[in-house]
RNA sequence: GCUGCUGUAGCUCAGUGGUAGAGCACUCCCUUGGUAAGGGAGAGGCCGACAGUUCAAUCCUGUCCAGCAGCACCA
């Protein structure tokens, strides 16, 4: 047996992590909550029949965390099965800060059943029953579990790979089939728990399949850290970006256009400084930009194809006039003819590229485009700013030739780098999404695709993980993820390589050898929407932000009425400068004008009084700063005029 | 779209089977105050929409709409 300290030690064959744990020490075994056998956790009580590499997993330990919220699961699940006769059970795995169960019962689950759940949790944690794994026969598990009624574990062993043995966990009277492991007796699950919600679920994942109900819970090692997670969790709510978005007057959402934005005033002004910087870089990295139709005549998007696919997310308008008769219907006959919203910008941009012969020497063309789609999105899915029916991307589209792919990918990773740093953003995560069963292409242009990605990511230094199968029908993609506030993670910048549409669209070019060639067209975005993005933004900053994007950069706030004229020069300074200013000469204390700015994060305020005014100086207060420089007037604007600057 | 929860003033929230309250914000008055809320007065609500039960509904029931959480889908 080989410790994590390197050293090593024999046993008899057979023997268990606990008896080990015992050699060792008293208080180890005491303290073992687990073993990990050559980096795969196990029972306590498993005995091991060959040499391996051994961990005692005590309640330290990361992955003991793992094990409680596991445990913590079979125990909720008892108190629900106890509690509520005749519910089933289905699965319960871990997620990221604790776990869920998803239970089939026909009436569902609400969250005041919880106090009575978690009465009965607590009740099974202090009994201290020892949790015990049994290996049954697979028929036998079977016919056990139809007996009970349990009918979706049934299912579930039925679809188990047939040589793999159907291990069951038994606390007292009752018992899951589980793959464990399990600590020794419930105890161990200790009291730092806690029911969180419930929810609906599909069975399986699947939306045509039984929706079952599932509680979510978290778990810790103790009650501290519980309440650690608590209290984390309200602080990430006071920085969502829908509560933010209203108390910083930024934008509004209203029943009459669910899913599209009110853009206030200063919510828009973050819009454009955002807009303006992408233009900057776009065209420096050699990007045109275009601006295509709104509303485009349903053949051609059954020529694009996507009204055989994506029709079930596009708003289609009956092309007629309509009606207007008081009181009639609003068409008087049957429309023949349908125009469509664009959902996506691409076959817009093929129309361009098509518009002339193009040359291999014209590629790669960069064709880029703010543009506005609107995509039919389920009620259920749309919320504030990161998931909206009307969007704008950041979109481009890239035209080469299959050689050119690499290097196309490996530019577009280095500047959305660039643009995520200089926005604030480090920490995102990029997943390679590849070629889907059903899909269009031969697999050595799919292999070359995919390989062509993955050197792109190498050379941009990208860590990645890989997603099989969740590439698009046409081509496989990179997807830049960023965490929101409460953790879900979203999808912001995106490439994808597409062999399908230049060819169903009729796209091609000239080649060297004279001959008609497709083009490989890489749809790429690097904020996705500005819309998301700018959700994304105000909770990353909690509202606030860098100087560049602040909606009002500088607010003058005078002190008494006295500098009023005296005010009023300073602001004309300011904007003279560029500077986003405003002007605050309300009949309100200083304290008070102070307090409302900070609330309104501006980031910085110049107050001015009698003094000022007299000297010519400007007293210079900078967010979650209580100095109060006070400086010459016209260095100080010159000053925050440097800092204002965008970083690009 | 599915499951559950929620819907009272611009915002945050109390509340009752007899058509409503608080704080902040808003308007006016007093106050000219030196770095996070000065004082006073006033105005503001078809209690999400539509049905039903009831002498009477914001409150009970149902349907719908929207929001929230999750699922499914997705930038």
């Amino acid at each position: 047996m080989t410790f994590p300290d390197g050293s090593t030690r024999t046993f008899a064959r057979g023997v268990t992590g606990f008896e080990i744990a015992e050699s060792i020490s008293k208080s180890l075994a005491k303290a073992a909550l687990a073993v990990m056998i050559d980096g795969a956790p196990a029972d306590l009580s498993q005995p091991i029949e060959s040499d391996c590499s051994l961990k005692i997993l005590r309640r330290e330990d990361p992955e003991a965390l793992e094990l409680i919220r596991h445990d913590c699961a079979h125990i909720m699940a008892q108190a629900v099965q106890e509690l509520f006769p005749g519910t089933q059970v289905t699965i319960g795995p871990n997620v990221e800060n604790g776990f869920y169960y998803d239970f089939a019962r026909s009436e569902p689950f609400s969250t005041e059943d919880f106090a009575a759940i978690e009465k009965r949790m607590h009740e099974i944690v202090d009994s201290a029953t020892p949790i015990v794994r049994e290996v049954w026969d697979r028929d036998q598990a079977i016919a056990y579990f139809k007996d009970k009624g349990e009918t979706f574990k049934a299912e579930l062993i039925a679809d188990l790979p047939g040589g793999e043995s159907i291990k069951v966990y038994r606390q007292g009277d009752w018992l899951d089939l589980c793959r464990g492991p399990h600590m020794p007796t419930t105890k161990l699950t200790g009291h730092g728990f806690k029911l969180m919600k419930v929810a609906g679920a599909y069975w399986r994942g699947d939306s045509s399949r039984d929706v079952l109900t599932r509680i979510y819970g978290t778990a810790w090692r103790d009650e501290k850290e519980l309440q650690a997670h608590l209290t984390q969790i309200e602080e990430a709510e006071k920085r969502d970006h829908r509560k933010l978005g209203r108390e910083l007057d930024l934008f509004h959402l209203q029943d009459e256009a669910q899913g599209s934005v009110f853009w206030h005033p200063k919510g828009y002004t973050v819009w454009l400084a955002l807009e303006s910087y992408i233009r900057r870089r776009i065209r420096a990295a050699g990007y045109v930009e275009v601006k295509t139709p709104q509303l485009m005549d349903s053949r051609f998007w059954e020529q694009s194809g996507h009204w055989g696919k994506y029709r079930e997310n596009m708003f289609v308008v009956p092309d007629v006039v309509p009606n207007t008769e008081d009181g009639g219907k609003v068409f008087k006959e049957e429309p023949k003819h349908f125009m469509a919203l664009k959902p996506m910008n691409c076959p817009a941009h093929v129309q361009i590229f098509n518009q002339k012969v193009r040359s291999y020497r014209d590629l790669p063309l960069r064709m880029a485009e703010f543009g506005c789609c609107h995509r039919n999105e389920a009620h259920g899915a749309l919320h504030g700013l990161l998931r909206v029916r009307q969007m704008t991307q950041d979109d481009a589209h890239i035209f080469c030739r299959e050689d050119q792919i690499e290097s196309e990918c490996t530019a577009f990773c280095d500047l959305l780098e660039k643009v995520y740093a200089d926005l604030g953003f480090t920490d995102l995560t990029v997943k390679l999404a590849t070629r889907p069963a059903v899909r269009a292409g031969s697999d050595d242009v799919w292999d070359r695709a995919e390989q062509g990605l993955r050197d792109a990511l190498m050379s941009a230094k990208l860590d990645y993980v890989e997603a099989p199968g969740d590439g698009a029908f046409y081509g496989p993609k990179l997807e830049f993820h960023i965490r929101d506030a409460i953790g879900r993670s979203w999808t912001c910048g995106t490439i994808q390589l597409d062999f399908v549409l230049p060819e169903r669209l009729d796209a091609y070019y000239v080649g060297e050898d004279g001959q008609k060639h497709h083009p490989v067209m890489l749809h790429r975005a690097i904020l996705g929407t500005l819309e998301r993005f700018i959700g994304i933004l105000i909770e990353n900053y909690a509202g606030k932000l860098p100087l560049w994007l602040a909606p009002v950069q500088c607010v003058v706030a005078t002190i008494t009425s006295e500098a009023d004229s005296y005010a009023q020069k300073v602001l004309e300074t300011l904007k003279a400068a560029g500077i986003r200013a405003e002007l605050d000469m309300r009949n309100e204390k200083i304290n008070y004008k102070i307090r409302e700015h900070s609330v309104q994060k501006v980031p910085v305020l110049f107050v001015v009084g009698a003094r000022e005014a007299e000297g010519g100086t400007v007293a210079i207060r900078r967010m979650d700063d209580i100095a109060q420089p006070v400086e010459k007037m016209d260095e100080a604007v010159k000053a925050l005029a440097v800092t204002c600057a965008p970083p690009f």
